[in-house]
DNA sequence: CAGTGAGCGAGCTTCCGCTTGACTT
């Protein structure tokens, strides 16, 4: 029986400790937190000095149970705990829930999970932190309120099960501003002008031939470029100047959950939640460090194993030790940086995912602590007689790759390396001849949407969120449908590009694509209509400072500087009024509505607006004896952009074809687009029709189709056994009785199967598919 | 698979931050 039991966190930690501290010391994990307010209710006594109402959730009562039993049988309990805000709280909930007393209870901490790290902690214990725990209670508390007083002012105003809180509405607030600016974005036309010439005296061989350069300004108009074109015709170009300037470009820091995010999402183009999935599978495997932290800091152990790695397998110039300190708001440094556990393995087993994000984190690690890259910057000017602009050349020759040689080893596609282009030898006075000169049409771009992994870029700059809730935040809001993960098309659009070549002008016309963008995050209708709805309400809590204020109160909390409670005290006594205000407030239209105008042929107004299930035009008032018609909108339209004419469209929908057999075709929108209904049967229109032009005719041909394909499903029917089919499915064939489906088992030939066999296969219980059991849990 | 929405009704939804789990085609 061990003497002393050690709680951590995380099960893999506890894991890697108990291997470290051998058979005296049990070591368990908590699993993060243990209790949290109560679940369904406000849970905070108001009235009470805010007190907090916990309860221990129900997945993790048996642990709660096991962590009483051992802590009974030891002589000391260790709360080991992170050493940050919910780290304190942790460990001091364990202390009330676990009841144990302050004779046998020490609270360790440590940054690093090494042997070193762990003893030095033990030897050094300390008491609970209630200032830090305090903080933390007011963060949760303050959060509760922000959440459950402000998401019930959306059901009640826009529609119900909608959410608001302090950091996913902040999120939406970002995407929906970029939105705005996109929908104000004017596009504006510009030329610019670029040419490839060549120096009159190339005599070195293995240098470049040819300079590519660019016109230090750009022309509003086509005949101000075209008039340079001209000009060049006869022109001399001579080299104006030469500036040759050495230029250190410095490694980035080792990972923190953030930058790994980003990293993986531009490099390897996983999501923010899949980079999260598989360094989680990394960590548990133990191959890296722990990968929710916001420290880029590497532990003197690790500095050393990655020092004689470089050393060994680059030599001693390539190696550079140094200290990174975060800078990120809000940082609470609990962990170290994201790193490989042992740096001699450079590779490891796993999925082609696990590879590739451990490459990359490999990869950054050595290369932070590598030397500077040593780059010579040339950069020429190119004079144009008889004209004052100049053409601008550069260079760059790498004198000491330093770290990027990390990069230059391996040459994987997916990782991006930094291009170096050289130029010819050149010096003031050479002359030049140009190859060709070339104005091309350009537009101003629209700004860039966000990505999931610039998203959480910011966030982070704006200290609002931690590692653990980046990943969750994205699934939150566009659970509540606020955003969508989107492709957005773009749109073709054609250029001229001029180009004088051998004292010829000629024009050309080419096509590109704009704005097309893929997995970038949208907002909805949904998310604009809150957003606007709670910045114009609530512009304290949607303030991008609004974390970044109650952090520094946090701190102050910590710090034994304010009490908890007064804090809370204060907060609430200008938040509830403002809930109750909002609340209360009769609206003349519902919030986010516009009103098109009125439908020509009535009169009655028309308008769009959020409904109970999302976005739909209106026609007609409920004033009317007449009751208002209601059509949904489609998935390209918004309600910031439908026009009166696309609204009175809708209401087109559903339409009656004719007749075809006898019975009534009717063509509608639904769910999933538009469709035909005939004879209590439903037949998809497809993408490349029209469901406004569609005729009785093309209807008949779709509902043929459909029946023809229908056909081929069933593969084999019984007369004895009209209950069984053999069907034809996706993945082959599989027999259907009584609504329940059956594999067939390989040692029979599906297009020779008798009743007989099919009786068989159906009497085992083996066959039968769980596709249906599977549907019903994942409801749940 | 296949719209609903304007008022008698019943009760539900929701926050942020810690941490993993496991019904398998």
């Amino acid at each position: 029986m061990a003497d002393n039991l050690v709680i951590v966190e995380s099960p893999a930690k506890a894991k890697t400790i108990q291997k470290f501290l051998g058979k005296d010391y049990k070591v368990m994990s908590s699993y993060g937190h243990i209790r949290d307010l109560e679940k369904k209710d406000f849970s905070i006594d108001v009235e009470n000095d805010f007190e907090p109402i916990y309860e221990i959730p129900e997945d993790k009562l048996t642990l709660v149970q096991e962590l009483k039993k051992a802590a009974k049988g030891v002589k000391t309990v260790w709360l080991a705990s992170d050493e940050d805000r919910e780290g304190e709280a942790i460990a001091w909930h364990l202390n009330e829930v676990l009841g144990l007393d302050k004779e046998n209870t020490r609270r360790i901490v440590f940054h690093e999970i090494t042997k070193s790290a762990i003893l030095a902690a033990i030897e050094n214990p300390r008491d609970i932190d209630t200032n830090l725990v305090d903080a933390q209670q007011a963060r949760r508390v303050l959060d509760r309120i922000v959440g459950f007083e402000l998401s019930p002012v959306l059901w009640k105003k826009i529609k119900p099960s909608l959410s608001a809180g302090r950091v996913q509405s902040v999120a939406v607030r970002l995407l929906a501003e970029r939105e705005q600016e996109i929908r104000d974005f004017k596009s504006e036309e510009y030329y610019r002008v670029s040419s490839e010439m060549e120096p009159n005296n190339t005599n070195e061989s293995d240098a470049p031939a040819l300079v590519p350069c660019e016109l230090n300004k750009r022309f509003a108009t086509r005949d101000e470029a075209v008039e340079l074109l001209e000009h060049c015709k006869n022109a001399t170009f001579k080299v104006a100047d030469v500036q040759v300037k050495p230029i250190k470009k410095c490694p980035a820091p080792p990972f923190t959950t953030s930058t790994l995010q980003q990293e993986a999402s531009r490099k390897l183009g996983f999501s923010v939640a899949q980079t999260m999935r598989v360094a989680q599978s990394l960590y548990e495997s133990g191959h890296i460090t722990y990968m929710r932290t916001d420290s880029v800091n590497l532990s003197s152990l690790a500095i050393g194993t990655i020092s004689k790695e470089i050393k060994d397998s680059l030599g001693e110039q390539y190696l550079k030790v140094r200290k990174y300190h975060t800078s990120s708001k809000g940082a609470q440094e609990a962990h170290e940086a994201i790193r490989p556990t042992f740096i001699s393995n450079h590779d490891i087993s796993g999925t082609a995912q696990e590879k590739k994000l451990y490459n990359l984190i490999w990869k950054r690690t050595i290369a932070s602590q590598m030397a500077d890259a040593q780059v010579e910057k040339t950069q020429v000017e190119i004079s144009i007689s008889g004209r004052n602009e100049l053409f601008e050349a550069s260079g760059e020759v790498v004198k000491f790759d330093g770290f990027l040689k990390v990069y230059f080893e391996t040459s994987d596609d997916e990782i991006a390396t930094p291009e170096f282009h050289t130029l010819p030898p050149l010096k003031v006075g050479d002359v030049l001849t140009e190859k060709e000169v070339v104005a091309t049409q350009r537009f101003t771009q629209q700004p860039n949407r966000y990505s999931e992994a610039m998203l959480v870029k910011r966030l982070e700059e704006l200290g609002i969120g931690r590692p653990s809730t980046y990943a969750p935040t994205i699934s939150t809001i566009q659970a509540r449908d606020y955003v969508v993960k989107g492709e957005s098309k773009g749109v073709k659009r054609s250029f001229e590009q001029i180009t004088l070549k051998g004292n010829k002008i000629t024009t050309k016309t080419k096509t590109e694509l704009v704005g097309n963008e893929k997995g970038k995050l949208i907002p909805t209708d949904v998310g604009m209509v809150v957003n606007d709805f709670l910045t114009k309400f609530f512009p304290q809590i949607l303030d991008y400072n609004f974390t970044a204020k109650v952090e520094t109160e946090f701190d102050e909390i910590a710090e034994g500087k304010k009490k908890w409670n007064d804090e809370i005290k204060e907060f609430y006594k200008s938040f509830h009024p403002e809930i109750e205000k909002v609340s209360s407030l009769r609206l003349e239209h519902k919030v986010g509505e516009r009103i098109l105008g009125n439908d020509p042929e009535t009169g009655k107004p028309v308008s769009v607006k959020i409904g109970r299930y999302g976005p739909l035009v209106q026609l007609g008032s409920t004033d009317d004896k007449e009751k208002p018609r209601f059509a949904s909108l489609q998935k390209e339209q918004s309600v910031a952009t439908i026009t009166l004419e696309e609204a009175l469209k809708l209401f087109e929908m559903p339409r009656t074809l004719g007749t075809f057999e006898g019975k009534e075709v009717v063509v509608a929108i639904g769910k999933y687009g538009p469709y035909l209904k005939h004879d209590g049967k439903f037949v998809s229109v497809p993408k490349d029709m029209s469901p406004y032009s569609i005729t009785i005719d093309d209807a008949a041909e779709l509902i043929k189709e459909k029946r023809a394909s229908e056909a081929k499903k069933v593969l084999m029917t019984f007369d004895e056994e009209p209950e069984l089919q053999v069907m034809n499915g996706r993945f082959g064939a599989y027999i259907v009785y009584k609504k329940e489906n059956y594999k067939i088992p390989k040692k029979y030939d599906a297009s020779k199967l008798t009743l007989e066999d099919c009786r068989a296969i159906v009497n085992d219980e083996g066959n039968l598919s769980k596709g249906g059991k599977r549907k019903a849990a994942a409801k749940k």
